[in-house]
DNA sequence: TCTGGGGTCCTAGGACCC
DNA sequence: TCTGGGGTCCTAGGACCC
């Protein structure tokens, strides 16, 4: 195999920056994506523009977005925009348009593909492409990439180039925004090995907190751990890959396709509801979310066999209940029998706060009935 | 004043079959 | 009466990612 050059490219504060090509009088100010409810931009009669500002926000939502002059305010993704409100009140709130992040992802992505047609999807914002085939010198392809996605968006995104999925994840990081990292394996311990163990795509809250009550704080720290040890504290499985990972080894190819393997929809209330005092409410929000995945396996082209649901409770404790159907379907009312019986095995004492639906095990709609036992050759019978 | 929504992958126990 | 593995499917939960 030859020596492999994968870049993963990620677009910058992707929908706070597209919020910016549409309302550029705001570039330079503190500004966040997010909310359920909220106002999007309007002018005044006297021509100045109003916008929604954290501190004005009431009720649940997160931020998903925000830009770099907001991320120097302490407030960054995922965070309950009631306590981003505190750290930055004077934010400007800004509703999500999925609609224009898809659009524009489908722009940036297009621009790629002229380029580098090997591409793996990992989301909206970002891809991984492998550049090995490709002629130049990779900080030359890099600049080419990062032009064509300007040219094609008005976007800046930043890249990394690496031997390897793993490293080039973490090299498109280093230099964020509008960066370009190239990384060889023998720059591992200067570059990689000094960064926190949370650089690494796999190492989350969880593991590095495990990691850091045993004295591992940075990517160096765990290389010189041995694989033996790590095992024991982490499992065979993970505890192998962090020692693989640490020392930037990754033999994971680029995927350019694969199956869906579920499709789900879920809610969080406005307020926290009751099985007994919300039953109606319930009832339809529950029958809407069976309708919205029937949709969408439809819109897919799929059949699924197996219906979960999913439960969030007051104190934000979850649980799922899942049932497998003998045939796999796309039927709102099967999936909402199915999903029915699930409901008659959780606890519906306490309130909840979220409620989901899923279906997984899907098959292709053409598929369907193609491997089951066929009429006259059912299953047990002697002929 | 808490914490969205859409996914993937892994683990682990029990049922069931050979 | 006690004791085998191996394999697959089902279910529940959890970590992690964007």
């Amino acid at each position: 195999m030859p020596r492999r050059r994968i870049a993963h490219l990620d677009m910058d504060a992707f929908y706070a920056s597209v919020e910016l090509l549409r309302y550029p009088q705001l570039r330079g100010q503190p500004v966040v994506i997010g909310g359920r409810s909220v106002d999007a931009p309007r002018q005044t009669g006297d021509g100045n523009w109003h916008y929604a500002r954290l501190r004005d926000y009431v009720g649940r939502g997160v931020i998903t977005t925000a830009t770099y002059e907001a991320r120097a305010l302490g407030v960054g993704s995922a965070m309950g925009i009631m306590k981003a409100a505190r750290l930055a009140p004077n934010a400007v709130l800004l509703p999500v348009d999925f609609d224009a992040y898809r659009h524009y992802s489908r722009l940036f992505k297009a621009a790629v593909r002229a380029i580098a047609p090997l591409i793996e999807d990992r989301g909206i914002d970002e891809i991984y492409l492998d550049l090995t085939e490709l002629p130049g010198e990779a900080r030359a392809l890099g600049q080419s990439l990062k032009d064509a996605v300007r040219a094609a968006t008005g976007l800046s995104c930043s890249i990394g180039i690496s031997p390897n999925k793993l490293l080039a994840k973490i090299c498109s990081d280093l230099e964020k925004p509008d960066g370009l990292t190239v990384l060889e394996m023998d720059e591992i311990p200067a570059r990689i090995w000094p960064l926190p163990v949370r650089k690494v795509n796999g190492i989350g809250p969880k593991a590095e907190e495990k990691l850091a009550a045993l004295g591992i704080h940075n990517i160096g720290e765990l290389a010189a751990c041995s694989p033996w040890w790590l095992q024991e504290h982490f499992g065979s499985n993970y505890g192998g890959w962090l020692h693989e990972a640490a020392h930037g080894r990754d033999q994971r190819p680029v995927v350019t396709y694969s199956e869906p393997k579920s499709v789900s929809r879920e809610t969080t209330f406005e307020r926290d509801l009751h099985a007994r005092t919300d039953r109606n409410q319930l009832s339809e929000i529950f029958t809407r979310l069976c309708q919205r995945v029937a949709g969408d396996l439809e819109r897919k082209g799929v059949l699924g066999r197996t219906i979960g649901i999913k439960l969030r409770y007051e104190d934000f404790s979850t649980v799922t209940r899942d049932l497998s159907l003998p045939e796999a379907t796309a039927d709102a009312g099967m999936i909402r029998r199915a999903a029915g019986e699930c409901l008659k095995r959780v606890e519906l004492g306490k309130r909840l706060r979220l409620l989901g639906v899923r279906v997984s095990q899907l098959e292709s709609r053409s598929q369907q009935n193609s491997t089951g036992p066929q009429p006259g050759e059912q299953a047990g019978l002697p002929f």
